[in-house]
DNA sequence: TTGAAAGCGCTAACAT
DNA sequence: ATGTTAGCGCTTTCAA
């Protein structure tokens, strides 16, 4: 432990408060000396003071940190966190980051943890529903940014990628090369994220004239098995080979590459492939495979921007839909 | 704010004291009797009684809270950042994730900014030298976990892969496929992974018979336009095209495909590549490349148990080389 | 078997 | 212009 204000004041020959006031910058509020202040803030330096943040945090309720739930750290979530880690840094918040590999009750635990750990916020890429959201709301009084995935609701503050139009944008390039055989492999099917990635792609069918057969649409789970498992049962199950798949994350695309490895190494000559999320070593795959990018970056600055509005400027929820990029190969 | 300990004692009418000796576990050491002790678990239960961590914090000097402090939150360090948190909220702590964006300045300052938030320890993946890595111990009365890149002592924890002996059995691999030609594409220079794997490659030559020039190696840094700079180099520098190129990280290997792909698309007719870290794309490259897949789940593991046992059961340091795993496609 | 009270380091209302 | 003091919620010594 450094020295603490109280020895401060005794070097300085002063109350714990004047050196309270002078350290928090409340020097001419509160009219102290210049030649007082001056005394305490070298004394200050000299001794390299810094105040005790969980003493402050005690008595200021408000502990200048914001919990982080994300399901993990890969690519996408890392970058997100990452992101979020450095502008809260620049505003003084640090993130505890908690990773819950997509199970909900390990969400639940963690949001109680954190809460239980005085974060003044939460950031969730939740898998909550409505209701199990508002039970939760009701019991935590502190605000909450959902990243990533949405719930429905005027007075839930998100941020998330437009899926549904980047969806449609990628499903209506292939239709437009003529591609009317096309099969989605979706991820956990009640979350917005597959809801949104499966409307755009039936609105991508639709604006295109093609036909959306119910068959040709599965959801599992967003984990690399779940895309191994759809790819096997879209070969196994249909006798012809499809003309196109498309794979609502990039741990499904991995998936569908190790069945075709595996099992059907000549799948891409027959079969284009096209996936949500993007990652660089795609740019070396053959043959090319058209991606949407989500903007992590961009996801992460506003979420946190919305939660530093909610604490600091009294702002209230807000809502973002940020714009993925389509990478054509 | 939930309910505070007096609030409980208030509806217990008990003291304080008593409810705090009951909730932590001491009834027995302190003889409260059965009676008390049932009555205060059940109100404390009954209105969800969460103890205010802050203020235990204060009261205990403890936090309970590890800094973590990486370059990025990347594949591998996004995995063992991962894997460190769970095994530190089995235990009751919590993880400060900070990335310095490999800047030592930024390492600096993070690890001061933790510090002063009363993080009980730090785990570094370190930018710092022996001397500064010293000044810093001076300064600083919590324990250090160095992660991934080490620093030559005695008397410092780490745990990092045994990048030497994963270099040279996976370079070794390429010379007895009769590779002569081999360059060396390297990360920054003073960090023990650099120098570890630089050694590791040279080992596999002297082993192996192969001469080693010192213009074939470079180092640079780590990020993708270094490897994508220093392939250039490889190519326009030399009229003979390689027989084999070795990255030392999986980002470099990411920066010679973007070389390749852009000036250099039969790169791969005439040169092996090679590369430290995996990453599962790489099974569905072609052609194949060999890899050295760093165990981050140990890695983390190990860190966070050395940490452990420093804080709660009086261990002291303890270095740990964790075996990478050569992947031959 | 239990309670009173001090104190961790800080802030801020109130007093001087 | 500066000091006194209470108190944030908890643990723990000492007393009863």
């Amino acid at each position: 432990m450094s020295l603490s204000l109280e020895e401060l004041a005794l070097k300085a020959d002063v109350s714990k408060t004047t050196v309270s006031l002078v350290l928090n910058g409340k020097s001419s509020i509160y009219r102290i000396s210049k030649e007082t202040e001056n005394r305490i803030l070298k004394i200050a330096k000299d001794h390299n003071y810094k105040p005790n943040s969980i003493a402050r945090a005690l008595r200021l309720n408000k502990s200048l940190t914001i919990g982080l739930i994300i399901p993990y750290l890969n690519r996408h979530f890392g970058r997100v966190a990452e992101v979020i880690e450095q502008n809260a840094r620049e505003l003084g918040y640090q993130i505890i980051i908690a990773v819950t590999q997509d199970c909900l009750n390990t969400e639940h635990d963690l949001i109680e943890n954190l809460y239980e750990r005085n974060v003044d916020g939460l950031i969730l890429a939740t898998m909550m529903n409505r209701d199990q959201f508002n039970d939760l709301s009701s019991k935590i009084k502190i605000p909450i940014v959902l990243v990533d995935r949405r719930i429905d609701g005027d007075d839930i503050a998100w941020v998330v990628s437009d899926d549904e139009q980047g969806t449609c944008e990628l499903v209506s390039v292939m239709c437009q090369e003529g591609v009317t055989d096309i099969y989605f492999v979706g991820g956990i099917e009640k979350l917005s994220t597959s809801i949104d990635r499966l409307n755009g792609f039936k609105k991508a069918l639709l604006d295109q004239g093609v036909e959306c057969n119910q068959s040709k649409i599965q959801q599992i789970g967003y984990a690399v098995a779940d895309g191994y498992e759809m790819t096997k049962n879209i070969i196994e199950r249909f006798s012809k080979t499809p003309e196109a798949i498309f794979t609502s994350a990039i741990t499904l695309l991995e998936g569908l590459l190790q069945y075709a490895k595996e099992h059907k190494p000549d799948l891409f000559s027959h079969t284009r492939v096209i996936t949500y999320d993007d990652h660089p070593m795609l740019d070396y795959l053959q043959p090319p495979i058209f991606s949407v990018r989500q903007n992590a970056e961009e996801i992460a600055k506003k979420s946190f921007e919305i939660m530093h509005g909610i604490l600091e400027k009294n702002r209230s929820f807000a809502q973002e839909l940020i714009k993925p990029e389509l990478i054509l190969r």
